[in-house]
DNA sequence: GAGCCAAACTATACCGGTTTAGTCGTCCCC
DNA sequence: GGGGACGACTAAACCGGTATAGTTTGGCTC
């Protein structure tokens, strides 16, 4: 079997050289239509692709995006947040005839290694920066690899500053954002568990480094204040469905236990519910229970999970068309999402009376 | 800053042909070891790192390893096969420095046309098949486009093989095979709910077009039979905690309702111990539920679920390290894991009598 | 009709590695 | 001491594109 079809064949067979083949190509001035079209013919005709590796090198641009994702491989299972912010890059990037890298990571030193690796590599153009946290040394060590991202969330925790008196004074981050306000979602909820008369209230969050865990503890804390409840019992988590359990249980044995928990994500929410279950507690009779994102076993497992719903996809999407965007412009500006919005399910109900 | 150092560079401060220092990084013979320490010297400290896409399109290779998932975005989120999976893999390849390309698609239209551009496009050096299905028109696809693979699961059923007189007649696969014998769990499953007294026993299986779904119901069928039993009721999904709940609902309408229900994955076993608490059914006390895969969620939820440990991490570092062998040397064995094991917990029980 | 300019196109130098053909020197052997 | 073999090394071709400098062509101007 003959070899792949390069440039050269299909400049011979149009008889003409292959830099004005590349021309036609990638439609740049100086070609003539007539030219043009005969060239693509060809091409066409032989069913020409141009070399990836050939176009990198010379182009020193890889057609891939990265994504680094750092966390414990069972966490990562349990959690439905990534997959589908996966497929959702997928669904652009595909179209554009790009790839995205994938790496998981345990630790953080090993992190370092990778976004080193794949910078220095070349290995992509660009990164997708998640679970984002405070003071993200991930952000210096990109900048001064000169290695383009975007990042899920805005690293200035604008919030905070919003309530300073100098809004114009803040940091501006070097790499565009795309913002999905959780806080909003987490706003609704705590109204909506005032509303059904709770006061004892426990939060139980992710980890506290990352910034979306702090950040919706506060939104959730302020809006109990604002509704004239006492703050929430704060318990911080890895994420996993284990630690989530283990945080219900610690909950229920306070000598005043919490009337509602929520949690930082499904899984845990649902590990909470089994708690629950398994002390022969009623949900949501005895115990009101909320999780966040969404997921579809949410609305499968009984009592069905109020939660507040992002939309991983959709970000997954508007993240990767961004990041493009920056690439091949050099700019790209902050996008803003459609805010997180609570789901109301059967796990919440009243408070009960004492 | 500085351009990157290449390899002329570092052939220039060690006073040598760029030839001879390529000679010497990649050590070949031909080079005398004075030389060499002093090439390698020279390197380190100007920290030189060969270029991934000058050495790509100089060697046709990427350094990369390709993963088409063939899945609903929502059905990726709920199943924790895909990341665990993910997870071993990645924990082979970054140590050997090369990269895992993903790419998630909905429909089989657009999975054939990704395999095709990762192959023309040489943007990975070898593939994994997983979720293998019956003459899989993958395999001769790959094979036509020159692409080395391995397969999750061995494409020519050999287990149907066994049992015809003329094992050796079988065709061989082009393909080397990482094999975990989920048929013995699913086996150990079944005697465990025949020694518990079920007889009317249902099997809601995933889509029949994947051979691990109609491998592990011929399996199951057959050891009900061997034990006694009835034969199951089966019931075919797409594996989405959706269609497992719908499935339970259709199971425990019927007149004579089974008393246990073997479910392809632990979300829609989870969704079925739902829709079964929702009816006000007790777990296992009237109905036996049994996932697969045993997923950290299922030790968590109330009941604890029965399931049988499939090891996917274990799973992705073996289909890897295989891989990664058959690119290197052009052959490989087929490796043959442990067979998983049945994890026996709270879900599962004592038939009602009736 | 000489002079000029832009458009269309060619030739060639890159990108940064690998690989092959060829040069040089030295040791060995008869 | 001449010839062959071998080890160490260099020069240059090559992978398949892109980018740039240079050449041809045709039309327009005065």
């Amino acid at each position: 079997m003959g070899r792949k079809t390069t440039i050269t064949d299909v400049a011979r067979a149009a008889g003409v050289s292959k830099g004005l083949v590349s021309f036609a190509l990638n439609d740049r001035p100086g070609v003539s239509p007539d030219t043009r079209d005969r060239i693509l013919d060809v091409a066409r005709e032989l069913d020409y692709r141009p070399s990836l590796s050939a176009r990198s090198l010379s182009t020193r641009t890889s057609y891939a995006l990265g994504l680094v994702i750092a966390r414990d491989p069972e966490i990562l299972g349990a959690d439905p947040f990534f997959p589908s912010f996966i497929a959702g890059v997928e669904r652009v990037l595909s179209a554009e005839g790009r790839a995205l890298v994938l790496s998981v990571v345990g630790d953080d030193a090993h992190e370092q290694t990778v976004y080193r690796t794949f910078a220095s590599d070349a290995r992509v153009d660009g990164m997708f920066l998640t679970d984002l946290r405070h003071d993200d040394p991930r952000i210096p060590l990109l900048q001064s690899l000169g290695m383009p991202a975007v990042t899920l969330g805005d690293p200035d925790a604008r919030h905070a500053a919003r309530a300073s008196a100098d809004d114009a004074g803040r940091t501006a981050h070097p790499y565009p954002s795309v913002v999905l306000d959780d806080t909003a979602g987490v706003v609704e909820l705590a109204h909506h568990l005032a509303g059904l008369g709770h006061r004892r209230i426990a939060h139980v969050i992710g980890p506290r480094r990352m910034m979306h865990a702090t950040r919706r503890d506060a939104a959730f804390a302020g809006a109990l204040a604002e509704a004239g409840c006492p703050a929430p019992i704060v318990v911080e988590t890895d994420f996993t469905a284990a630690e989530g359990a283990a945080a219900t249980g610690r909950l229920l044995d306070l000598a005043e236990p919490p009337t509602a928990i929520v949690f930082g994500n499904d899984p845990m929410a649902i590990a909470g519910i089994g708690i629950a279950h398994e002390r022969g507690l009623q949900v949501p009779r005895e115990l009101s229970v909320a999780g966040f994102d969404d997921s579809e076993l949410a609305r499968y497992v009984f009592p069905s999970v109020t939660s507040v719903r992002s939309d991983p996809l959709v970000w997954g999407e508007q993240a990767a068309r961004t990041l493009l965007q920056l690439i091949a412009t050099g700019a790209s500006d902050d996008v803003e999402l459609p805010p997180a919005r609570l789901v109301t399910r059967a796990s919440t109900g009243p408070a009960p009376t004492p």
